[in-house]
DNA sequence: TTGTAGGCGTTATCAA
DNA sequence: TTGATAACGCCTACAA
């Protein structure tokens, strides 16, 4: 049906060993590489990756396996990891688990018979087995958004203390001492960094921290939504707050225009990674913002890196930085 | 280094070929099935699916191409279009092309270097020849939220025509008929369908259309946003509002609350898609849900129909309907 | 019911 | 530089 290199040799008068051999970037007579080429495009010649897959034991695709394909701020960083990859001829096969633990297992399974070449996952908490499974295939495998202790690993990460600490800082250093945290699910690795950057800073510049003003969300809008109105129905509310990701700074938004709090005559606000959202709310909303583009590029980079079994810097840790926006949304406090 | 089939076939004393009998579903001694059973667990023997794709020339391989993986309404149904592939045993490679014409074109070629068996699209206007290529090809075929005329082919739509309709008739019926829409880009299929709906419900009840109540927007957040406050900025401003998607809903929800509009008593609401933000909102939101897990799966059914040859009902046109949800946002207008 | 043998399209080894 | 040939792991007549 298709042609094949067997087709090519005919047109060509060359045996199929030569065009393999100039497919693959070896060396051929100027002529017969002008004949070939001649041939592939009259021809229409597409080499069949199956067969060659058959033959070399790879396939030129990469698993993607994520918590949720209904969740923005994975599907970005899917999106680009796909756009780095197909620049070097590696097809992406994307899974989402569900946020299940069995489905992780599944679908890892599903990527093993696909022999994929290699592997981005971001993993669930407390299913470390998986990533060793992996490991000991060795499938070239880099970790997102997670470390995993006592295994040897590429991963990208985002320093989310320091971004916790920095965005909390700004607030101190204008003048707030009550600051409320909206916090995430403690099981998970982001949501425990981004809370301990909260508590670090307070201890760095010496104050107390006070825990009714640590509210622990499960990262959904409704968490926002509600923490927020209970921090401000404490006895002393805060003076500012912070909201640790995406869909709690949608709820919290929500809670606050709802109740016609005054941003930041009546709070100050630092929410997560809603770029969108914050240009728009007024006054615009300052955001720390992860750099979702550099993530996928960097996971996508580092895999295509080890593909190539180049194994330089093994295992590498990339901490990438976020930016901190400041914008309308920040008051001065006279101390 | 894997198992294959060949051992298998030393474990169990069987031939090759009625191992592979075997697992493709045909008739073998009760005794030799439990042996050949027996084997594959111990051995932890999974079929070389290249090997077998290579002979069958099927890759048991789904390429989903859609516009944006950076789309909640996109990627919500490329995981629902993948948990029923998977259960069938396709694996689904995901490709978006950014809203890109060019890219459109390129991931497609790349499909079918991939060689998949079969093809969800969601596609962009005007290129009407990568649809007609795929059916030229043979590829089974699945278009999601886009007619194209003249061409036989199996599409999943939404009755995005009378999803307006619906809504908009709500809306007279209770007493309204200054009734602003925010609509979508014109060259969207989706998007002239649900102006359409607005336009004939008018003309349905005998009342005229006032143009000036008709807003086009971008389907991005910001349109929505400034489209309700230019609507509300109008002579004779709108008793009632229509937004037509999920983006530009969150965007005229923010410019409600920021401009202190009271829902439903300044203007009766009703917004597209966004369940979460409808739930939370205070007073609770009246939206059109589109049915994004029925999409998925009918999409998912349909091409695996078509995957086993089954061509009954070709082509199909399965018109999904929406759910009009009305909640506490629409207020009765006296005659 | 089981086994034998040929071939799917490619790469890789080795000789020429 | 080029070509003949043997795999890669599986499926599928066909024969037993």
């Amino acid at each position: 049906m298709a042609t094949t290199i067997k087709d090519i040799a005919k047109y060509t008068g060359l045996s199929i060993s030569t065009i393999s051999k100039y497919l693959n970037g070896g060396n051929v007579l100027e002529r017969n590489k002008e004949l070939i080429e001649e041939a592939i495009q009259t021809l229409n010649f597409r080499v069949n990756e199956m067969a060659r897959g058959l033959r070399t034991s790879r396939t030129m695709t990469v698993g993607v396996l994520i918590p949720s394909l209904e969740n923005i701020f994975f599907t970005s960083i899917v999106s680009n990891i796909e756009s780095v990859l197909l620049k070097e001829g590696y097809s992406t096969i994307v899974c989402d688990y569900k946020e299940d633990h069995q489905l992780e297992e599944q679908k890892l399974q599903f990527l093993f018979d696909k022999m994929v070449d290699g592997i981005v996952l971001m993993p669930l908490p407390d299913n470390d087995n998986l990533v060793k499974e992996i490991i000991a295939r060795k499938i070239p495998l880099v970790l997102i958004d997670r470390m995993i202790s006592n295994v040897n690993c590429d991963v990208v990460l985002v320093d989310n203390l320091n971004a916790s600490y920095d965005a909390v800082e700004q607030l101190i250093i204008r003048g707030h001492r009550r600051i409320g945290i909206i916090a995430g699910p403690q099981n998970v690795y982001t949501a425990q960094e981004r809370l301990k950057g909260y508590i670090r800073v307070f201890e760095d510049y010496g104050l107390k921290v006070d825990s009714r003003l640590i509210k622990q969300g499960d990262y959904q809008i409704e968490s926002g939504y509600h923490l927020l109105q209970e921090l401000m129905k404490i006895e002393q509310p805060p003076t500012a707050v912070y909201v640790t990701n995406y869909e709690m700074t949608i709820g919290s938004i929500i809670a606050i225009n709802e109740n016609n709090i005054k941003i930041p005559d009546e709070i100050s606000f630092i929410g997560f990674d809603n770029q969108d959202l914050a240009r728009i709310v007024k006054p615009a909303l300052s955001i720390v913002v992860q750099p979702v583009q550099k993530i996928g590029e960097t996971a996508a980079q580092v895999l295509l890196k080890r593909l190539k079994k180049d194994l330089r810097g093994f295992p590498l840790v990339a901490r990438l930085k976020t930016q901190l926006l400041i914008r309308d949304s920040i008051k001065k406090v006279e101390g």
